[in-house]
DNA sequence: GAATGTTAGTTGACTTTAGCAACTTTTTTT
DNA sequence: AAAAAAAGTTGCTAAAGTCAACTAACATTC
């Protein structure tokens, strides 16, 4: 690839960054952590054990483990035993669990709209057009399986 | 703006962090973190008072001092007294902290080359005018001075 | 089928990262 | 000249993250 080609990923990686920088302030009104957030809307797709969400997130196991200890304490997950393999814990979402995700991801819908409204009609549906280019492309052709 | 375009967006949003944080891997292999990289880049660049940088990165300047000091310390940094005011300790790279900076700015081109190269260039021309559009577009419209 | 190795998760000890407030020195304001 | 503000440092603290040792359950292999 060409220097110049590279260069302008870069440019756009860092500009990038203050975006998503932006967009995670919305957490900073939450009493919860980016990771815990997180976790939570894995659990409630379906990725419920502590080893998936670990292999994900790639976050050390002995952390991830006492934070979702910390979410269980706070009555927002619960352990389910799994009957196939008992060193497996399963997780799920209590209902204040659910509540809790449905509040977080509001807070970033708005964020995201906060910051995006502005942009005029036309030229918002080329963006979104754009990331979904980028995003397949950088998909189709990554070898790393979890983009 | 509707629900299926927020949804789209903060659906980039994830895929493309994964991306950066990727990119970011490089800084493992060096000894230096993401700040003290970001600090001898803008250093360079002539962002060069703690003060400054604490506005430009949003860094605590406690934080800032201890660890400009680390870089001082290190001999990749050093302080000039500033005439003008004496109040303010301009810094500069050293010949060391600029041989750092190049290599810490190889690496990341490294990544970026890797992470991207296996997209056809066609698709990649496209991918980079994406890049673009979407850089200037919110750039364009949005009311925060620093993106 | 007992020994060995591996996997899932927990815990203790520790380091790094970060934030806050008090403080010194210098400059600016009134 | 006094008061206020700005630049930077330091002490104290908390949060975030890492690492290794450990238990329990499961898998392998001989």
């Amino acid at each position: 690839m060409n220097a110049e080609n590279i260069r302008k990923i870069r440019e756009f990686n860092r500009s990038y960054t203050r975006v998503l920088k932006l967009t995670d302030k919305y957490h900073l009104d939450t009493q919860y952590t980016l990771l815990e957030s997180r976790l939570l809307l894995e659990i409630d797709r379906g990725v419920n054990s502590a080893n998936q969400l670990m292999l994900l997130l790639h976050v050390d196991k002995g952390y991830l483990s006492r934070t979702l200890k910390k979410l269980k304490s706070e009555g927002l997950l619960i352990e389910v035993p799994n009957d196939q393999d008992k060193r497996i814990k399963n997780l799920n979402l209590t209902n204040d669990g659910e509540k809790v995700l449905k509040m977080i991801d509001q807070r970033a819908d708005t964020q995201v709209e906060t910051l995006f409204s502005s942009i005029p009609t036309e030229e918002l549906e080329n963006v979104i057009r754009d990331m979904q280019e980028i995003k397949n492309a950088v998909k189709k052709y990554s070898h790393d399986k979890e983009i």
